[in-house]
Order: C-alpha cells, then structure tokens, then sequence
DNA sequence: ATTTTAAGTCAACACATGTATACAGAGTTA
DNA sequence: TAACTCTGTATACATGTGTTGACTTAAAAT
C-alpha cells in the first residue's frame, strides 16, 4: 500500500495493448464473464435473478476470480449495456454510410436492421429484458443510448427533403416514433419461434408499413412555424376527411 | 385421500360466496400475498428475483403458508398478470361507456388514460417489467392480453367514419400502433420522478401529437382495397411530397 | 536473477432460499 | 356435542448465495 504502481490496466484512457500477455489472458476471461451472463439471460432468467457464480461457473472460472474484473453484478450489467449500446451504433454508421440513394430505402434499412437483430440476437434479448426489468443505473445508461438513436435519426431524417421544413423538436418526435416502432417489432421478433423465415418476413412488412403510415403522417404535418400563418387565413372548413392539428 | 370434500374453494368456477369465514380469512392473505409481491415490485426488483419467502415475509406469514394459496411463484404471477389485465379491461369499458361523441376526444381519452396509470402504478410497473423479464407463460399471458386489447380498439375505430373505409387487418394495424405508443408513453411515465404533474402534461401533449400523426397518416392511407383499382388508372406522378405507398 | 505484481484458486463463513413433514386450532359440518 | 377439514405455524434440511482471506504461479519489472 505504500508504493504506486505507475499505470495500471484499468485506468487506462484509451485501448493501448499496456502490454501483452498477462493482459490478454485477462481480457479472455473478461469475455468470457460477460458472454456466460448474456447466454445465462437467453433462457428464461434475466438478468437480476442470474447470481454471481452461475455466471463465474458458467464461465468456468472461480466464483472470487469475478472480482478481478467486475465489482458487482451491477457493473457488469453496465459493460453489457455499454458494449451493446457501442455495437448497435456502430452498426447505424455503417448502415448510413452504406444506403445513400435508392427508392425501396425504407425496406432495405429494414431488413438490414432485422437481420442484424438476428445475428445479435443476445444483445437484443439482454436489452428487451433490462430495459425495466433491472437496476436503475441500467435502465437510465439504455434509455439514454436510446435517446442517443432518436438525436442520430433525427438529424438524418432531416436531410430527407419533404422533411426539411420541421423543427429539430418536430423531428425529434418522429425519429422517436419511428424507434420506439422499430424496438416494438425487436422486441416481437425476439419472441419468434427460432428460425421461421416466413414470420420474419411479416414482421419486415409490418414494420415497413407502420413506418410508411408515419411518414404519410408527416405529409400532412403542418410545421409549427407554418401554424399561427395558417390559423390567421380565416376559418375555412376543412375539406380533409382526416383531422387537422 | 380416501374421502373427496364435496367442493374445494380452489376449483370453484365463478365467486360464490362459498360460506363464510374461513373462506374471508384464506381470501384475505391471498390479496395480502398478491400486495407483498406488488409492493416488492416497486422498488428495483423485478418479479423474477423476488423470493417466495420474501414475499411470505411482506405478507406478514410464514414461508410455508404460501403454498396454501399458490404452488408455485410463477403460479402468483399469473394471478397477478390476470388480475391485471381484468381491471385495465374494466377500465377500457368505463371509458369507452364514458365518452361518445365529444371533440377533444383524443386528448381527454389520454388524460382519463394517465390517471389511471397513476392511480394503479403498481400494476403497471408490474407490467413493464414482466412484459420480457419474466418466464414464458407470464409472457404469453401479457401478450395475449394485449392482442385483446387492440382488437378490441381496432373495432372501436371501425366505427369512426372516416376510418369505416379500411378493412380490419389495416384497422388492427392501426390500432397495434397506438397501443405500441401507448404503452410506450405509459413506460415513460412509470419512470418519471414522482408526481411531477408538469413532464406528465407534457408526456400527455406528446402522446396526442403521436397519436394524432397517425390518424393523420391513416387519412393518406389507400385502403388494400382501392389500390388495385387506383394502379389501374395509370401512372401519374405523385404530386404529393410525401411517399405514397 | 531477483523481486514484484496480479489473475486465478481454495477453503470457509454466515446467511437466504425452496420445500418436506408434523402439528395447532379455529371453522365447518353433521 | 363430536368429527372433520383446512389455513396457518414450527422445525428442519439440503442447497445456493455473496464475500473474506490466505495461497499459487505465471508474467512483468527491476
């Protein structure tokens, strides 16, 4: 207690290699913890009633060797949702960078999604189930990577030109309407019977026209900045079958 | 085991008062039970990491009483899912009987909606985090719950007239959104800080602009039943700035 | 080559959990 | 009244839990 060490592995600032061997295996069994809890969740456990040493155990390590690595439970949860969180963005950037003009957007970016829903499957699961079901800290560190989503969206959908004329806040709206449809139908796909292409596909659907009933909403959306302008050209009866805001 | 008693206060199928007393007594630690485990809810645990003795503990009884009342904690969480789903239920008629032709419709059908979320939070907390936290068959009930529920709205939008001209695949479409909203609201409002009656307004306005987007929507949307015929009158370009679909 | 560091093991603890069995006493029935 | 039926209690057991402290043993630093 008397001497410092100069650096040590878990307050680096950045992902230098420290140095290598030691920390690698380290940086092994770290996974290994954090896969074991994400398969122990894929069942019917979630993750506050799977304990400490079913994950150590399910790791194949000793239940004190979790201490090297995580304080709590709780933390661990925390690097889940973070490495879950940072994998997901990382797939919207590719997925933005990929799909630049095209007609069919709307369900090309759809099926990409599902598909990566499906390959990450445990990720989405640990998400689904944490998003109420766990800690504070947890909940809050989800709810504000999916607020994070809705910012991205909504700066993207402003780039779309029959959506330029909104407010950040108007798109804002959208963006987390659009989400919360697209957590919706995560959520029913996780529940699927394993594997059934043909229910996927429903769910692709689905989810395309949901998507296409909102923007058609946005169509008839009068921008707050066009609504006082249009109150004052008197009373005209609306001629729309629909209601006006 | 030899003898049968003639009928059991389990297998009774609608709420005879069955006789007396003793039966008021059994009744009265099985609602206590039920509230220990509502209760417990409420804080960070989810139903799944309570225990039954916890929950015998709250209720002021010994462990082994529990199994008098249920065999299982999964057995109490169903009760709990039903009991749950059987008051929103009630609730949805109340309203429906209460408001028929009104303009604000929308708006006060929110409001009357977010009181009734406070008022029975713990039900709602409860079903939140069950809602993919728990064991299959708590799932499935919630589920199946909600299915009921968006048939039951899609026939009520049937009657709205300028929603008449949709098939019911599309009404029901329509209806799994804004319970998908809905519920997406309620969420929100569980994780407010207590009785901020100010984010609850705004909760309620952003649920109505949501709300009132896809009613928007609906009114651009060609019912499957017309598209065959408007495809058939040729290809004239969309003067619309929005996608048609 | 020697010392230091730290990831992982081992054994042990105090306690919580689900459930089985036997029992008490009030409530019901005859 | 006497016989019985149940809800709730008391006790006990085997097992799982989080966390402790002292240990080994490779890798890293000196």
């Amino acid at each position: 207690m008397t001497r410092v060490s100069r650096r040590s592995r878990q307050d680096r600032d950045d992902d230098a290699p420290e140095t290598g061997r030691r920390d690698a295996r380290k940086q092994r069994t770290r996974r290994a913890l954090l896969d074991a809890a994400l398969e122990l969740i894929q069942g019917e456990q979630s993750f506050s009633s799977i304990s400490l040493r079913e994950v150590a155990r399910n790791a194949g390590v000793v239940p004190t060797a979790f201490y090297r690595h995580f304080k709590d439970m709780d933390e661990l949860g925390l690097s889940l949702v973070d490495e879950t969180l940072r994998a997901l963005r990382q797939m919207m950037r590719e997925a933005r960078a990929a799909t630049l003009p095209t007609s069919h957007l709307v369900r090309r970016s759809i099926n990409t999604y599902m598909n990566y829903v499906q390959d990450n499957e445990r990720y989405f699961q640990f998400l689904a189930k944490e998003r109420f079901g766990g800690s504070r800290s947890i909940r809050l560190a989800i709810r504000q990577g999916t607020q994070l989503f809705i910012s991205e969206l909504s700066t993207d959908l402003a780039r779309w030109p029959f959506l330029a004329r909104f407010s950040t806040e108007e798109l804002q709206m959208f963006s987390s309407m659009i989400v919360n449809l697209m957590v919706n139908i995560t959520e029913l796909l996780l529940d699927l019977p394993y594997g059934d292409d043909d229910e996927v596909e429903a769910l692709s659907r689905l989810a395309e026209q949901q998507m296409m009933l909102i923007f058609l909403g946005t169509g008839q959306w009068v921008p707050k900045s066009e609504r006082l302008a249009r109150k004052a050209a008197a009373a005209a009866p609306s001629s729309n079958t629909a209601p006006d805001n």
